[in-house]
RNA sequence: GCUGGGGUAGCUCAAUUGGCAGAGCAUCGCAUUUGUAAUGCGAAUGUUGAAGGUUCGAUUCCUUUCCCCAGCUCCA
């Protein structure tokens, strides 16, 4: 059975049902979903939660009289008296937007829908339902429309299938970033600093530190600069960019002695004038500037959320100024810079989208074009599969994104890939060609990572918190078993610490058992249990979080076992 | 920003029609010196997010505001 048609049928049963509730209710859409189903309503009153259990009840009746779905079609004036004697507005919107001559209609028992269907036999089939929550929703998606009230729910062919999706959802909520970020102390939001706004704490800090300083020496190996820019610059330079038309509402803007400053969304503009800084021969093309770049944007409040969406995060972020024919070869650098970033961090699979020129944008339309082509040329050079979001691309170019998928399959977009043909134009950038004459660079930005922040918290959700050895910030906990070991679990602590190992030493006086709970639910990869067998004869106890008890090991083969493991992940 | 739901100790949560704000964990102290997921006893802990209002009296009712959550819209 296709679980669309069964989910789809399903959101029509759930509206027959809120009908059969509410008479006044008045119907929007009701689509099938990726991982289920949603119907829109008009209802003056909010639903309440307990409104879900009420609907069920009713969709279970009408799932138990079996009705049969009647397919039928009529003309569009037809339909149109049809919905309008019922009162259905949205419906008749929706007949008007259909091109054709003849609509589809759906009768299942007495509840009528405008469909195009298909739709399974009858309602008897469902077997495995569950309405999940209530959401606002604007109609047709529109900020200015009238928002309506949205039920989420989803159907499976068994109760097995329903279950180990329900199990899915609960697993992702305990791997949850923000609860994880909590528990384990990596980081904090605070009110008093203001809404996404990250304070990482030591461990997150420490994680922060070692993805950074991962990224920053692949950066090296790969031929890209170093450089830093200030984080604030006059508005002068966001005029020239275009960020002030373009972009003004998600910016802090401020005065300083009357002149007016901002904090920057982008790292874009400094990058371009330490190129313009000097002129630039063909021959030192291409030239890549990377910087871990801090930006500041002002994101609408009900967007934020945890470490996915802040207004203050930082990108490793890089513009490659390069020739027209050197665009594409870069391009395929960078998809295989982002591959082998992600199989590094351990994330296997991903997917990929190519968004094209928006409404609101700068730059000539062949530009955009040669642009698409470069982008979409690298693509099929990497044989990628790839979607395209039409209209969905940058102000000043178009752009690939690399989304990548966690251990629960949920996509996270992080990398992205944009190619600009606009601010070398802006900013007048140039280099002088074989010839002699000037000729202007094309400019790609573009980062591997996306931003530490939406990336730690990627990292925290795939692993569940137990981070491998290499990114953990803690990677060994020594427990002594009494105080009367302490000295011995001092010289395991300061061997290993003089071999660059993140270590902590739990001295507290408490039960063996104890510390090790601990240590469990703190995520650490490695426990020494330490007593006095193993200070008799300079061993240890080690306890895996992966594999459990492992044995007894002589401190040196500790030592190789674990960097064998570091050396594993980080080539 | 919009719709709906929330905010009580560091954390997770209680508090019957408006009537002295509580528990577990964490913290501190004492005892215990422990062998692989919670040792016992004791102590301390609050402008109930903030401001205003109604009331003899507000965590509880009302207004404003801040923050969080689920979505919509948007995005690294």
């Amino acid at each position: 059975m296709d679980l669309n048609i069964l989910r789809h049928s399903t959101s029509h049963i759930m509206a027959q049902a809120v009908k059969a509730l509410w008479p006044d209710v008045k119907l929007g859409i009701g689509p099938s979903i990726d991982d289920g189903f949603y119907y829109d309503f008009d209802k003056k009153e909010p639903f309440e939660p307990e409104d879900l259990e009420k609907i069920e009840e009713k969709m279970l009746e009408i799932i138990r009289d079996d009705h049969k779905f009647e397919r039928s079609e009529l003309t569009k004036a037809e339909a149109s008296k049809l919905f309008k004697k019922k009162g259905e507005k949205y419906k008749l919107e929706l007949i008007k937007e259909i091109p054709e001559e003849t609509v589809t209609i759906y009768k299942n028992g007495n509840f009528v829908d405008l469909c195009r269907g298909p739709h399974i036999e009858s309602t008897g089939e469902v077997k495995a339902f569950k309405l999940l929550s209530i959401a606002g929703a604007y109609w047709h998606g529109i900020e200015t429309n009238p928002m309506m009230q949205r039920i989420y729910g989803t159907a499976f062919e068994t109760e097995a299938d329903l279950g180990n999706y329900l199990n899915l959802l609960e697993e992702a909520r305990k791997r949850d970033h923000r609860v994880l970020g909590k528990q384990l102390e990596y980081f904090s939001f605070n009110e008093e600093v203001g809404p996404g706004l990250v304070l990482y704490h030591p461990k997150g800090a420490m994680l922060r530190y070692l993805i950074e300083d991962y990224i920053r020496k692949e950066h090296l190996k790969r031929g890209y600069q170093l450089v830093v820019g200030p984080h604030v610059m006059k508005s002068d330079i966001w005029v020239r960019s275009g960020h002030f038309e373009y972009y003004k509402e998600n910016m802090y803007i401020f005065k300083i002695e009357n002149q007016e400053y901002a904090l920057k969304p982008m790292n874009c503009p400094g990058h371009i004038l330490v190129y313009k800084s000097r002129t630039r021969s063909y021959k030192d093309l291409p030239i890549k500037y990377f910087e871990l770049g801090t930006v500041y944007r002002n994101e609408k409040s009900g967007v934020l959320h945890g470490l996915l969406r802040v207004r203050g995060f930082t990108q490793d972020d890089a513009h490659i100024f390069c020739l027209r024919e050197q665009v594409e070869e870069e391009i395929v650098k960078v998809i295989d810079f982002v591959i082998d970033t992600l199989n590094v961090f351990g994330f296997e699979d991903f997917s990929v989208e190519l968004s094209t020129r928006p409404a609101k944008s700068i730059g000539k339309d062949e530009d955009w074009d040669a642009a698409h082509h470069a982008l979409s040329g690298a693509l099929k050079k990497k044989y990628l599969r790839y979607k395209v979001n039409e209209g969905e691309g940058a102000f000043y170019g178009p752009k690939i994104d690399i989304k990548l998928k966690d251990a629960l399959k949920r996509e996270w977009q992080c990398a992205t890939i944009q190619c600009d043909f606009a601010l070398p134009e802006r900013f007048d950038l140039k280099y002088i060609g074989e010839d002699g004459k000037e000729y202007r660079p094309i400019m790609l930005h573009r980062v591997i990572l996306g931003s530490l922040e939406r990336f730690t918290g990627a990292l925290l959700e795939h692993f569940g918190g137990a981070l491998p050895l290499w990114l953990s910030p803690t990677q060994v906990i020594i427990i002594p078993v009494s105080e009367k070991v302490l000295s011995y679990a001092r010289k395991v602590e300061r061997a290993l610490t003089e071999h660059g190992f993140r270590i902590e030493l739990d001295h507290r006086n408490e039960r063996l058992q104890k510390k090790v709970r601990d240590a469990e639910m703190e995520k650490v990869p490695y426990m020494l249990v330490v007593g006095e067998k193993e200070a008799a004869d300079g061993s240890l106890s080690v306890r895996s979080k992966a594999q459990g008890e492992m044995g007894r090991l002589m401190l040196d083969e500790f030592i190789q076992m674990m960097k064998k493991e570091v050396l594993e992940k980080v080539k």
